[in-house]
DNA sequence: CTGTTAGCGCGTTCAA
DNA sequence: TTGAACGCGCTAACAG
């Protein structure tokens, strides 16, 4: 096969002073005034072979590569009312769980031929909102977004373009649409029951200013005081969330003269800095204080001790969330509009193994 | 001012069975029809809103608000052939440094009003190559990549479109437009002037299989062998690197009967898992083995003892990629083509302080 | 300040 | 199996 660029020693290079000057772009017609043949003819051959005669293809294929077309997608999208892609808002890539799940969608999404639109809403739900409006200009196939609170307005605009929406990491009865995620208040809970069952009585917590990480903490809260247990103090961190931030909120707690059994973080990074401080210390995990974490990141199992947590399956979240928006836009019937993920209690070495 | 949605009450749900029926979208027009203007002054009023009377300006904006009206971006970029899109190439995301320079990416993007198109090369240059055809067919205004190896398609076609472009994480004397990072060269024989001049002799490395890890590598054993020192060992870790990919290494390296004086790894995240080995092994840092990392992530101040390590600061490479890019697409003559970010030895715990 | 005309590049629809 | 006409929704260019 002959190579498609040997022709083209007169490439434009981008010009340095000022706009650059790019060349008119190659288009549908002029690969079709080469090939002898009509623009939709060419179209056909590109996109839709089955129509379209072998050699014809083959002409077709000779010219566009000899021309290096490379089709308009804006106006192939303007008349298909199918863009190929897909936008998903989350509020944080830097040290964030949300990574993870991105990797997830993007790896799905590329699978199947759609692309990403990442926005980072820096937990703000305004941001969202004002983000969401540049995003549905776009005619994405489909949108991501990260927890089911948002601007009302945010509900209002998708449901009156219809397009599929996958609400994630968080659970609700009447989702925008599809919801993919774990319930908040079941890992509040089953955390204090777990911790209770171990015999800690004195809880402290460190948590990030962060609506699901907040619920959980009051989940877990509430499943205290139905034991009588009122939890020493709390301390809050605002994301994103390093492990420099456990180190600190653990020095704090114990400063203000908490003595606490153990301590309960919203994510492992904290988790593994309040462990980091604890071992400075001189205090002994899981022996003198247990640790416990969120997350189930890849270093926990490998911290010393490791780090007890509640395993979540990040990038599951992103892989579902691209598998159920593309049903939805191949107009497949979804079984379930919600659906739970769940989480597995993690018991490592830093919480005590005998009660 | 009045609530664009209170009149509507009849929100088209979306249909979970079969492909979603999607009302109609509001266009241009139909705001026209409503405000009794003509569609290019509707147009005018919202993007260009110096050429219209305000009076005008209240009406069509209170015209597209009772609509519900989102423009369509498709359409207005095609015809003025801009369209407010960079796409970023990234190899991964989960457990990298990259989800930093994307999230400086994004933040500088979306204050000027870009939106973000994100792939995911896997570290696979065939991969990034087939990811650019459908990057370019989106007509981005602008497209970041990492590193400055590439299939020799990429460099074919970016150049034919004439897009701005800045290559990342590394630096070269040809980048296709603009070349943003730091040299691996120079990162390596740094490290070894620094680790020799601690009078250690005896090397080893755990190091990445990512081209920019291995050139550093290259270069620190190449300033090692003008010193007379052939490094004891180099274990080769496939992205993403994990903490436990860290401790791994060491133990072979250890199991391989090796005793090196210090181990130079090609992340933060390997080197904390070498200390954590070293550390249950009861070997002391920086006593009996001195670590040196890369990245400075914003754990390795924390840990204990905190990691010496390279800094590389990873949010500017994104945040200054979209500057250039920006100041690229609006015409403005750039100072230099090539910016060296450069990067910083830091001197911290996990090597050896006295000679 | 506002409107008319035309066309961006493509794919749908209908016809041959 | 191929083609012609048309329109997607918008804005540039020109007119008034």
């Amino acid at each position: 096969m002959h190579d498609p660029f040997e022709t083209e020693d007169d490439l434009l290079l981008p010009d340095a002073e000022g706009a650059a000057e790019r060349p008119r772009s190659i288009t549908l017609k002029d690969v079709a005034r080469l090939a002898g043949l009509s623009p939709i003819t060419v179209s056909r051959a590109l996109h839709n072979p089955k129509l379209v005669k072998p050699d014809t293809i083959a002409r077709v294929k000779e010219a566009a590569a000899a021309m290096g077309y490379i089709p308009n997608m804006l106006a192939g999208s303007l008349t298909t009312k199918r863009s190929q892609l897909i936008a998903a808002v989350v509020p944080q890539l830097s040290n964030s769980m949300f990574a993870e799940t991105v990797q997830g969608l993007n790896d799905e999404l590329s699978a199947h031929g759609y692309q990403l639109l990442l926005s980072l809403s820096n937990y703000s739900r305004q941001k969202e909102e004002d983000l969401l409006t540049a995003i549905l200009s776009r005619q994405p196939d489909g949108v991501v977004l990260t927890g089911i609170t948002h601007h009302p307005a945010v509900r209002k605009k998708l449901l009156a373009t219809g397009i599929p929406v996958v609400e994630t990491w968080d659970l609700t009865p009447s989702p925008i649409d599809i919801a993919i995620g774990f319930s908040q208040e079941r890992i509040g809970e089953q955390v204090a029951q777990y911790l209770l069952g171990k015999g800690y009585k004195r809880f402290a917590s460190i948590c990030a200013r962060d609506e699901r990480a907040i619920r959980r903490r009051e989940a877990l809260e509430a499943e205290l005081a139905r034991h009588d247990i009122a939890p020493l103090a709390t301390h809050l961190a605002t994301p994103p969330t390093t492990l420099n931030l456990g180190r600190e909120a653990l020095r704090a707690i114990l400063a203000a003269g908490h003595a606490p059994e153990v301590i309960v973080c919203s994510s492992d990074v904290l988790a593994q800095g309040a462990l980091i401080e604890a071992t400075v210390q001189g205090i002994s995990v899981p022996d003198q204080l247990g640790i416990m974490g969120f997350g189930d990141f890849d270093f926990s199992a490998h911290t010393h001790p490791p780090l007890s947590s509640v395993h979540i399956d990040k990038r599951a979240i992103g892989v579902q969330a691209a598998r159920s928006l593309i049903a939805r836009i191949e107009g497949k019937a979804l079984r379930e509009k919600v659906i739970d993920v769940g989480f597995r209690l993690i018991e490592r070495g830093t919480t005590r193994t005998i009660v």
